[in-house]
DNA sequence: ATCATTTGGTAAAACGTTTTAATTGTCTAC
DNA sequence: GTAGACAATTAAAACGTTTTACCAAATGAT
């Protein structure tokens, strides 16, 4: 056991040719004639030959690795992307080193910093506040990079993602639809981009349905709060909020910590409050009554960062830092959202 | 912009040492004087100095990369553990490179030919059915491998997974200390050890407290079914099965399929029907009335995997041959195994 | 027959490290 | 003073590839 791994140098001798001439034939390049070829073909075959891939990163300068930088990998969202992306580069042969950053900014820098030790040939990150430098000095450095999940405003970076605006617009135009007109918004306060953008869509929804002004019904979860502060929270805030009739979660760790609140209160739903979350998941389609969601479009998230990804590495001067993709959700009706019998 | 990589050698140069030096400085080895170690070490820092991982890798033969295969990241077993793996593993200064196999036999063994072409310095699998050859070949030649939430009998592959059979056992033990005597299972039909044990799990806990035999109510979903057959299924099964009163799956989907069936068939739990699921989830906590799950130690199994894994990877000869890690579940129990209020 | 071209093949450099063995001094001991 | 020990430094080989530039032989054109 133990054998030896086999190298190029190993065929060449074995076949009584160069190291040259093997390296040509596994590679198709060079002009080598078929018999010649044939024959180093087999003694690879035979041997099981596979290239050693430091020594072809190092010569070449490409590992045929991609970073993929999330927040963390454990989530229904981003373990649902993290496949999709990793089937998609296989195809193209590249892996997927994965890093998660857990929102901790130096983390993220200390990952970034490691990931581009010649070891990674792009990068798929969600970005965080803090992050902005670190990122675009990896682009001035002409690195492959795709952001999923956010962006930074102003900058010239690619990003791919659910448009968040729409998605929330959407979600009170539902409220309105059915006949809601008291509706609240909890939201998290982690400074991410796609969070504000998704309470200006519900501020614009609003403001189109002349509803009255949100300010007061507007919950932000600080960032460090932990589960149960956090469903404490929320049953403060919709006791306090007496009219409300309708509420708004911006994330799907929001929406539910909300079932948990709401449940907690002994509230009916959608009779005493109607309830819509952002990101669809399995506890939302299964609780009584059904939860309205925002069903993010996580396949075509997670494929339109790989392939814009790979075609940044492939076609080496593509222009990729006009790219805005922003891909509408899917708005999945249950029964949070029947339409109201006014009392 | 794109300033090139500063090397060794170029610190060489400008420090009017040799590479040898520099490497040695780096490395702390060699006898290198305070002064020379001193002015090298202050242009390494202010060039901002990192090592190519590649030329380090072709020259030790080491990658400092860990490969982990398994069956999907999606889904809150794997995420979680590959957390904790990530977290555990950078402290090694380790990085993680991340498979995915979709239960797929060829993927799997492509997966372990890919990785093996020297570009990782460990494994964590989870294994599946024919997986068996190619990597006992892995520990034949040596490279540390540990398995997490099965094994293969009869082979000496480290693993660690939860205790299966106790955990099922506990959970028959635990409707019966509620009264129920008439206890279904519906597990599945993708010939992992893990099931098999769990269902023995069942069985003998059935005989011990002397329960009717069990191989009426037991249903198997076959491996290549959807969602919703699934479902379909499981409310075929419960109707079937008129007297049984608990109902036990083995595993976390299997336990949402069954809930949307128990929800089609208007059923009230526990009072007509009590659950027990493997694998506790949000879905299961908040589902009215809460329902009972096996916790699986997601942090020490994968803490332990990744500590062992380590342990093999630094002391060269360590035989771990006999390493078999069954950690204890905890069962935690909701609404779902209220005492049984006889009819 | 001679020169130009093509065809089939290879030697050698390079990628950035680590590490062995060698080379210079300096110092100690006799 | 000289032999050995030791301290500080370095030259050079090696890891396994890819690729440039070159060479010899065969073919084609005149």
């Amino acid at each position: 056991m133990m054998k030896k791994k086999i190298s190029i140098k190993d065929i060449a001798k074995l076949t009584d040719t160069s190291i040259t001439t093997v390296s040509f034939v596994l590679n198709g390049k060079g002009r080598i004639s078929k018999e010649i070829s044939k024959k180093i073909l087999d003694v690879a075959q035979k041997n099981g030959y596979e290239p050693n891939r430091m020594a072809v990163g190092l010569r070449t300068g490409v590992s045929k690795v991609i970073g993929l930088i999330v927040e963390s990998i454990g989530g229904p969202f981003f373990g649902e992307m993290a496949k999709v992306i990793e089937e998609e580069a296989e195809k193209g042969g590249y892996r997927i080193i994965y890093c998660s950053t857990n929102n901790n900014l130096q983390k993220g820098k200390d990952m970034i910093r490691m990931l581009s030790q010649q070891l990674v040939d792009g990068y798929i990150i969600t970005p965080m506040k803090g992050l902005e430098k670190d990122i675009q000095n990896l682009v001035d450095n002409e690195k492959p990079v795709v952001l999923i999940d956010g962006y930074f405003p102003g900058t010239n970076i690619p990003h791919v993602l659910v448009d968040n605006f729409a998605s929330a617009y959407n979600a009170v135009d539902c409220f309105v639809r059915s006949g809601y007109k008291n509706i609240g918004m909890v939201t998290a306060d982690l400074g991410l981009i796609q969070l504000n953008d998704r309470s200006l869509g519900y501020k614009a929804a609003l403001k189109d349905n002349k509803l009255k002004d949100s300010s007061k019904m507007l919950l932000k979860i600080p960032f460090d709060m932990d589960k149960n502060e956090g469903v404490e929270a929320i049953k403060a805030f919709i006791e306090k909020q007496k009219q409300m009739d309708a509420i708004f979660f911006t994330t799907n760790y929001l929406g539910t910590m909300g079932l948990q609140a709401i449940k907690d209160l002994k509230l009916r739903i959608p009779e005493d409050i109607a309830v819509i979350s952002f990101d669809d998941n399995e506890v939302f389609s299964l609780y009584p009554p059904g939860i309205t969601t925002i069903q993010q479009p996580t396949y075509d998230i997670a494929k339109s960062a790989i392939d814009i990804l790979m075609a940044q590495i492939n076609t080496h001067k593509l222009d990729a830092s006009k790219i805005d993709l922003q891909i509408p959700s899917k708005l999945i009706e249950r029964g949070s959202t029947l339409a109201k019998v006014s009392a």
